[in-house]
RNA sequence: GGCCCCGUAGCUCAGCCGGAUAGAGCAGCAGCCUUCUAAGCUGUUGGUCGCAGGUUCGAAUCCUGCCGGGGUCGCCA
């Protein structure tokens, strides 16, 4: 028999378990049959909200199973829990919904749970077996600044990271960093060419092939000072790794402070070099297992169907069988001057995820990665043995816009409009909200102009306001109530202590409502993967709040502070404490600054 | 051509694990307001959920095919 729950600080939850405890009632006396599938059964609310406060589908789930009519089972079901104490009211409705009014003081008790919690309120506890999260995002390649391209998946994975570890998982956040291709080595001779360029040499326009962005300027002027003219005439193979080296560690610094403006953290930068440089070869060690398992063979592979194959060989190759996982076709480990692929050091890397203990993986990729995810999924439950599970989470293209004009982007290579350029323009809490206020997949407009705004048209304005606004109410409330204790553990006692039964206005108790739906938010949005449900929770919670402020104005009863009644005053405190506390607890795993004032 | 994503109101988008009469903002229309914190408020019009089948008590949601848009298509990362 399950428990029954009592715990205000997670409603939904608690009904649930309540549903479940009559229906396994009925079982206990042979009214319903035994071994049914509660796993279904749902408690929500209802789209219309006239329906009630939350709604089941628990009858029509078990009906088949128990080879009974909907509406009969709704009708047993609904007649233990009309005996509940939390329920004001059961009703049934449509195909066999179960409908449910909770007395007011469950809400009540509910907006108590959520002051005490505070910052805690909807984190969920770590389970005892909990499973270690690995959220790979960003990753962007070290050979120069970060573009806009990259900040969706930066700010994606964070927000995705926090709402993981806030959901009870334990995260790590992880950057990989491509330090090991053919492109680091153009990176190292375009600094070979600044660092000329630094001893004085005239070095003209920058040849095709090497990156010439200035920002690589500063990494010629280290070079030149660390190693004055020492390096000029040796031969590439010399210097090349020490320059490579050098480059690499500026252009890293130079991102991380980046994702530091974007408050994007990290907790391991994982480097390419250190999976195939040294004694052990991990790239070599992952291929030769995949071998022995019969997962990597020598053999041939069509032609690319599609565009026109120029340089087109016909060779065997050592291929790893990502058909055998669903893939369409099996993929190349090495190139034809015998590296590895990019594909052979990301398996490697994987494994590597895989063997310290990682069971649950997720990457965040552009969209032009999206014909990457068969394989390498296929290549995860390789070096697993099927144990460990990939999620890629694709973050669509960003349109940048300035006033619904589309910013020009030159192809000129070294002049793009960087991730820093975005966030010095408009503030890193506008990027981050509207980075998230779209789902993942969904191609986003970026308008530089409209996120500065401020209106309710732009939900990031509407959303901290709403949070500022609930802080002005606190300070002018002292002239009524009194000066409350600024400990927030001790405030918080204060204002639960206050005649909440005071707190019976339709609005009052639909923001109450909403309040404690918030944990099923956050248990619903990490399960999905999706930190995009927070921010349009987050706006309608806000909206639900301005607009029972507005009503003040023409209802001046239902203003937050009534100068001649303290105690309805603290009443009402209490409920805009709830509204802040849920607010800043969201915007918290945005990664948004919940304001105590806008200017 | 293969694969992936998208297609929901005039526009921009939500729609949770299949659930009740498909929602929000903007624009439009009709009123109101000049403020306990100003960046207004309230109400309202508007839909063949791309199309056609299928699965079932029930489909925007799952499956198949097609149409339209985007991405991608051995060794780049």
């Amino acid at each position: 028999m399950a428990e029954i729950t009592t715990d205000t600080s997670h409603v939904f939850a608690a009904v649930l378990s309540r549903v479940t405890a009559a229906i396994e009632a009925l079982v206990a006396a042979k009214r319903l049959p035994q071994n049914l599938d509660l796993g279904r059964v749902l408690v929500e609310p209802p789209r219309d909200p006239t329906h009630g406060d939350l709604a089941t589908n628990a009858a029509m789930v078990l009906a088949k199973d128990a080879g009974k009519k909907p509406r009969e089972i709704a009708e047993a079901i609904a007649e233990t829990l009309r005996a509940d104490d939390w329920v004001e009211a059961v009703a049934i409705a449509g195909p066999g919904f179960i409908n449910l009014t909770l007395k007011p003081a469950v809400w009540r008790d509910a907006l108590k749970a959520a002051i005490l919690a505070g910052a805690d309120y909807g984190r969920m506890p770590v389970p005892e077996a909990a499973k270690p999260v690995n959220v790979e995002y960003v990753s962007a390649n070290p050979t120069g600044p970060m573009h806009v391209g990259h900040c969706r998946g930066a700010v994606f994975g964070d927000a995705l990271a926090n709402l993981l570890a806030f959901a009870g998982k334990p995260v790590t956040r992880e950057y990989y960093i491509n330090d090991a291709g053919a492109q680091v080595d153009v990176l190292a001779r375009s600094a070979f060419l600044r660092y000329r360029e630094a001893l004085g040499e005239n070095i003209g326009p920058i040849p095709e092939g090497l990156y010439p962005g200035d920002y690589l300027v500063p990494v010629g002027k280290e070079l030149a000072a660390r190693y004055g003219d020492t390096l000029r005439d040796k031969p590439e193979a010399e210097w090349l790794p020490d320059v490579r080296k050098i480059a690499i560690d500026m252009m890293m610094a130079m991102i991380r402070a980046d994702l530091e403006a974007l408050n994007v953290r990290h907790d391991v930068f994982f480097s390419e070099r250190s999976l195939v440089e040294g004694t052990a070869d991990a790239v070599a060690r992952t291929i030769v297992e995949l071998r022995d398992a019969g997962k990597v063979y020598e053999g041939r592979l069509p032609p690319p169907k599609g565009a026109p194959p120029e340089d087109w060989e016909d060779r065997e190759q050592t291929l790893f069988r990502s058909t055998d996982f669903g893939d369409d076709i099996d993929r190349p480990l090495l190139k034809s001057d015998g590296s590895y692929t990019y594909f052979a050091s990301d398996i490697a890397y994987h494994r590597s995820k895989v063997e310290r203990g990682f069971s649950d993986l997720i990457d965040v990729w552009g969209a032009d990665h999206g014909g990457y995810i068969k394989r390498m999924q296929a290549a995860v439950a390789a070096v697993s043995g099927g144990l460990a599970a990939l999620d890629v989470k694709i973050v669509q293209l960003v349109k940048l816009l300035r006033a619904g004009q589309p910013v020009k982007m030159s192809k000129r290579a070294g002049d793009f409009v960087t991730l820093r350029d975005v966030v010095d323009e408009v503030g890193k809490d506008a990027v981050r909200f509207m980075m998230l206020n779209r789902k993942n997949d969904a191609v986003l407009d970026f308008d530089l102009a409209k996120v500065i705004e401020q209106s309710r048209d732009n939900p990031v304005f509407y959303v901290q306001y709403g949070h500022a606004r609930g802080r002005s109410v606190f300070r002018h409330a002292r002239e009524v109530v009194g000066e409350l204790p600024e400990n927030p553990g001790e405030q918080a006692k204060a204002l639960v202590a206050g005649p909440l039964e005071r707190l019976d206005d339709p609005g009052e108790i639909a923001i109450m409502r909403q309040i404690a739906q918030f944990p099923r938010l956050i248990e619903a949005a990490a399960a999905a993967h999706e930190p995009h449900r927070i921010a349009f929770y987050l706006y309608d919670l806000a909206s639900a709040f301005h607009a029972h402020w507005n009503r003040g104005n023409d209802a001046p009863y239902l203003r937050f502070i009534i100068q001649d009644d303290p105690q309805l005053t603290l009443a009402r405190l209490a409920l805009v404490q709830g509204v802040i506390t849920v607010l800043s607890v969201g915007l918290g795993l945005l990664g948004v600054e919940a304001p105590d004032e806008m200017r």
